[in-house]
DNA sequence: ATTTAATCAGATTATTTTATCTGATTTAAG
DNA sequence: CTTAAATCAGATAAAATAATCTGATTAAAT
């Protein structure tokens, strides 16, 4: 199977995007979180501690915390997310797996897909959280 | 980790492309694909198995045997090899894993990312084996 | 005919990714 | 102070992907 973000990293953008529509101060819980999102408690718990870890995420202990984000939505861009959980390496590598593909001696695909590539990491670093606010997280994720 | 195409399509990929860099004829052992791109040998071999199912190469039984391409390699597209072995799941599905992603009810990624995906699967569906006869496999694939 | 070198088919193993479990720690609230 | 509800940390389990093994079949070469 083809894959673009690895289901970590899917679900680490769908919680932040989550958090992004909160009001600022309040804090969410994984189990909130995980039951809106239709994700795995256990594994959502894993993802915030290491967006925590990462400094996107503000994480509150003890009775009442739970999660919110660490900065200004507005200062938090998709690539960071991706880069915190899935790292960048995809766009700094081969698409054909090929060890030696560099622009000296390219492989069949470098060119093209280099545009392409270029073109998607653009897009992460433009866009930030906090553009999607107004998106209703529900719809998209209706059962 | 973020991946764009499987282990086994990347293998399959470097195979095929390996091929028609072939005389017309010509067939090529799995192992010594397996050798030249550094890739498993059992692995590749199964690999070819399937794209000999899927009638994209032909396989010749028995002593001094081996594959080849079942067809001109200007008539197989890139994107017919990842057809075949990842499938193309991801070019029809939410890029963020939300479930009812659709454009009447699209996720925050929905649009550019769709562009991007779309311009993805062009390029894969203009390409054809052929264009890239005349790279070198061995460099781009030296340890 | 026999040997040899190849594909083929199916089972098995190893590794990675995804998901879950257990218990410790933290902190708000009664 | 005690309880309840949360994060945190580390181990474990399950599932998917990647890789390997075993033996059967095929066909060229001797």
């Amino acid at each position: 199977m083809t894959v673009i973000f690895s289901k970590k990293c899917e679900y680490g953008l769908q919680a932040i995007l989550y958090l992004s529509t909160l009001e600022r101060e309040a804090v969410l819980s994984a189990d909130e979180i995980a039951r809106k999102l239709n994700i795995p408690k256990e594994f959502i718990s894993k993802i915030l501690q290491s967006l925590t870890d990462s400094g996107i995420v503000f994480s509150k202990k003890g009775k009442s915390g739970g999660f919110a984000l660490a900065k200004d939505p507005r200062r938090i861009r998709l690539i960071d997310v991706v880069a915190a959980i899935d790292g960048l390496a995809v766009f700094d590598s081969c698409v054909l797996g090929f060890p030696n593909c560099n622009p000296d001696n390219p492989c069949p695909l470098h060119e093209k897909w280099g545009q392409l590539r270029t073109k998607a990491y653009g897009m992460l670093t433009d866009e930030t959280i906090d553009l999607f606010r107004e998106k209703t997280i529900s719809k998209v994720n209706a059962k």
